[in-house]
DNA sequence: ACCTCAATTTAGGCTGGCCTAAATTTTACC
DNA sequence: GGTAAAATTTAGGCCAGCCTAAATTGAGGT
């Protein structure tokens, strides 16, 4: 990991994420992603494409990808992200709504030892409060069949598998209705025109209804 | 606390020590603790003076003091650097050598609630591993009478009060001696020439010697 | 008093990371 | 296929923090 800035770490974070879906992360989504504007996206892609060793591949007007070399330091970031989120759970007491703003800083400034301690603290555990997989030590990263829950029709069943981390009030409002990483839960009804879907949760008895925000939050497998 | 880079805060709390003595913190002394240029001090003195509020008063040619509201964020600055690095000895079994450098970049990272946090979990702790006194949750210090163990004469008897914490070799050395923050001692010997100190060290049998460079790294109170 | 020199400041410059405004290119639609 | 809108890049600037080299100044020794 060449020494790179905290700046350089949530480009390549975004792009990593922005690019999970086998496409190109493209300049105005990275620019809203990082909260800065376009043309400043355009020249740190230029910058990371010069980078020796490369750290992401530019094509002009079609956006970017990770070289190897980036997609490492975007991994060790997510790694140091994630296990800082669970630390802050369950060692100082944060909650989940808490978490993600304070790692986010966090990363960018603990050392290589202070991330094995916190590993070994919390028992190199595999997943962050919301349900992340946290890449491991070498850094691989077992890549999740989720979906929205907003793509499950009324009928089906499944299990929440995680939960975006970024909006506070999503997270609280999910933990007031019991949609926890883990539950498990049955579409019981989708409506048409609002876009609600109304589950059963597991050891639950009332149905609890989800708006669309909600629902695109909400990471789920889908029973066969 | 207005929102202060890193820098500023380090600059600020380097003002600090320089001070405490009651002079002025030179250019020249700034810029060897910071590890910068002395142009680069003058150019931030000029700017810190002249922010708003004013953070420090700036003297041409003279030096620099802080004012209260410098002060303020140095204190801040400090408090979470102690607490740091007695957070990572007691919760992630980090050696007291090991815990400087950590503290240095977490303390301009971490938040007022993780402050607060680790504060908690640690007991509202009032010193850090090397000695050092945390300032209190409302900034304010107890200043101690603590003087480097290189001016104790033969003879004399007295209690470790903190030891300098920038140098691991340091550290290691004086945890392997035994000369621990709470120890007392008597000075058996001083030498002429190569001013050695021969200590005798409470609870045990033989006497350690030591060099200059430990001496004046070893604060103490001496008995009246 | 004067001179020397160490300390400090000034001058000029660089990089990283951001910005706005003005091109330019692509896309999407009629 | 032409054109309007959206996406992107280019151009030009700004600020924080650092640097080196050159100029200045003040304090101490004689
Ligand atoms: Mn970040
Ligand atoms: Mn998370
Ligand atoms: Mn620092
Ligand atoms: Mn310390």
């Amino acid at each position: 990991m060449p020494d790179t800035s905290p700046s350089v770490q949530d480009y390549l974070k975004a792009i990593y994420r922005l690019t999970r879906d086998g496409r190109q992360a493209a300049t105005n989504r990275l620019a809203a992603a990082l909260g800065v504007a376009p043309a400043s996206v355009t020249g740190m892609l230029k910058r990371l494409a010069s980078e020796q060793p490369p750290l992401v591949v530019y094509r002009r007007r079609r956006g970017a990808t990770l070289t190897p070399a980036g997609e490492r330091i975007a991994l060790a970031t997510l790694r140091r992200h994630r296990l800082l989120e669970l630390f802050l759970v369950r060692v100082l007491g944060y909650g989940w709504d808490e978490v993600h703003e304070e790692a986010e800083r966090l990363e960018h400034a603990i050392s290589a030892r202070m991330e094995a301690r916190i590993a070994r603290l919390l028992g190199e555990p595999a997943f962050d409060p919301h349900g992340h997989p946290i890449p491991a030590p070498d850094l691989t990263l077992p890549l999740s069949r989720a979906v929205p829950l907003a793509q499950a029709a009324a009928g089906v069943r499944g299990r929440i598998v995680s939960v975006s981390d970024a909006d506070p009030a999503v997270l609280r409002r999910l933990s007031a209705l019991g949609l926890l990483p883990g539950v498990g839960f049955t579409v019981v009804q989708r409506t048409a025109g609002d876009n609600l879907a109304y589950l059963r949760v597991e050891g639950s008895a009332e149905a609890v209804v989800i708006g669309p925000a909600l629902a695109e939050a909400i990471f789920v497998e889908l029973d066969t």
